[in-house]
DNA sequence: TGCGATTAAATCGTGTACGATTTACTTTGG
DNA sequence: CCAAAGTAAATCGTACACGATTTAATCGCA
């Protein structure tokens, strides 16, 4: 027995709460020159890939729910970045596109991209391998998470 | 070239960002019947294993600044589970300590910290080694972020 | 057909995070 | 000794996250 009782620098679930908080600290000046936070960073490269997605789709992408996103959208409409619009199939989805603003932040947004991976300092193999362990952990915790 | 655009699920910070989330959604109704947020209960993981601190030295610890700690540490002092007392060496520090009940928690804890481990399923070899990449990662960035 | 169940967003309240600033106290150089 | 520089918390405004609830539209099936 080494040691009775964890502390915080033993925890993993610290190390990705405070690397998380770091990522953000490093993201947060380099995305307000673009007049983006984070969240908002992520809907647009999820609609870089893809564009013409439900608020549905994004939430089960970036894994978070209409009462986080739909204020983050309003914003972003209210921004010139996206358009949101009731399906006419159906009414209840809305259907979330890029405005021509919102397409062309993508090359921007490729020097926000490079910084933040060289400041990680991580060879691409390294990155690719802690990443998939990374959401192999989430997926393992959320499909515990009744 | 494999891929001209990264898309979210390329992205270790949005693995680490996500991560973040689900685990978060797993803490929060087992630390809810405690009372307590994921980051109060960080606070007190870092007093049970040294007692009497100050704000700045629980900012350093956790990676806060006193714009988060101040009102957060408010809300745990009305729970009684810490004091905020002036230090009378520097007035310009204030010293944290745990009441009792805050030191009672530790137990009640033990079993969020379990079910917690429980979920991950990691092995503690795999789970330390994850645990100090991430660590690793969030110090380069850290490093890095002016 | 029609009405209860389901589904998709939106709304509301609480609690972080953090940039920017302020307040109050301590240190330091002239 | 004392004003300027420095430091520790606190304050303020903005933007997430999310549990709980509400609103509105669609579905299912008797």
């Amino acid at each position: 027995m080494t040691q009775t009782k964890l502390g915080t620098q033993d925890m993993l679930c610290f190390a990705l709460y405070s690397a998380n908080n770091a990522i953000n600290r490093l993201y947060r000046p380099l995305l307000a020159k673009l007049g983006l936070t984070y969240p908002q960073y992520l809907v647009l490269v999820s609609l870089w890939s893809e564009d013409g997605k439900t608020v549905g789709q994004l939430g089960r992408e970036l894994g978070l729910e209409s009462n986080t996103l739909t204020p983050l959208l309003k914003r972003m409409g209210e921004g010139g970045l996206i358009t949101r619009k009731r399906s006419s199939q159906d009414e209840r989805v809305v259907e979330v596109s890029l405005t021509d603003k919102g397409r062309a932040m993508q090359s921007e947004a490729g020097e926000v991209a490079a910084c933040v991976y060289e400041a990680m300092g991580l060879a691409p193999a390294e990155l690719m391998e802690l990443r998939d362990r990374v959401f192999q952990l989430r997926d393992e915790v959320a499909s515990r998470t009744p």
